[in-house]
DNA sequence: TACTTAGTCTATCAAATTAGTATATTTTGA
DNA sequence: TCAAAATATACTAATTTGATAGACTAAGTA
């Protein structure tokens, strides 16, 4: 049920650019570098990313990557489907993928995989990169809280 | 996010032998011909399965397989986790496969796929093989329903 | 006892997928 | 024109997936 290193690697570059968010341009050696991506697959993800119209690009010296939709506009989910594939645990209840099977009515088995990609789903393509960014803040926050309270 | 074939085939081959639960043993080819599965792939499945505790089997003329607890006590993810390994998106979210990272704390990607696993967990570690059997038959009384109801 | 049936065990394999590298090209700004 | 940075392909090593093959063991039965 794992979702892969470059699925892993497409949604941390687009947090971090998030996080950078009308801050203009980020390099993709510099997002390999606070991530730990190895430079040249992160390209290939980023290339990936923007064809399928999650980033602009500018070329040339001063060039970078940056969001082409705001943060709260990009789900978690859209990504993983990009890069990984459906949501679904099984082909037969993967809406984008699905593949028809005679004993889809009363298969018990596709039943409840349908309630694990419902359940998936109902978190992954509704949160958001912004989601996620609060989500970070708030964990820094309540760290910075608790170091306070210990002096 | 997919499960394999392997653990879609375990999970159809539990589910067949709950059928048949407290009706003496079902051999492999029987299995494997009413779920179309592969017999030698489904010989391998079957040992793993007995290996790890699931089944019973009786050598010889006569023999097969036989459920080794009751279908109530066996779970779905059980089954899935013996062959596709962790229920979690990432490793540093499962319990069983845990890998430690040192922005744990505050990582917003690891928060939301706590989330994920425990959405998945939550159905997969309470379903149960005797839950699959009812879904089946509920299904098959409501076409039933149906048709009487067409006639 | 010999034969058949059915599970057990281990090895092997082709194809696909994963996780990258390598290299050359194009665009842009200074 | 030079350097920086994205673009575009091609390639590859390792691993995983989805099987297949064959020899072996145990149990029932004629």
């Amino acid at each position: 049920m794992k979702i892969s290193k470059k699925g892993e690697y497409a949604i941390r570059a687009l947090i971090n650019l998030a996080l950078n968010y009308g801050k203009g341009v980020t390099q993709i050696q510099d997002i390999a570098k606070s991530e730990d991506i190895p430079v040249k697959f992160l390209e290939q993800i980023l290339l990936s990313l923007k064809n399928a119209g999650f980033l602009q690009s500018k070329r040339g010296k001063g060039g970078g990557y940056l969001l082409d939709r705001s943060p709260d506009k990009i789900k978690l989910g859209e990504i993983i489907r990009l890069i990984d594939g459906p949501l679904a645990p099984l082909a037969c209840v993967s809406i984008t993928d699905h593949v028809q099977c005679s004993k889809e009515a009363t298969c018990g088995l596709r039943s409840v995989m349908v309630d694990v990609k419902d359940a998936i789903s109902e978190i992954l393509d509704h949160i958001t990169l912004t989601d996620v960014c609060k989500r970070i803040e708030g964990k820094k926050d309540r760290r910075l809280e608790t170091l306070m309270y210990n002096i």
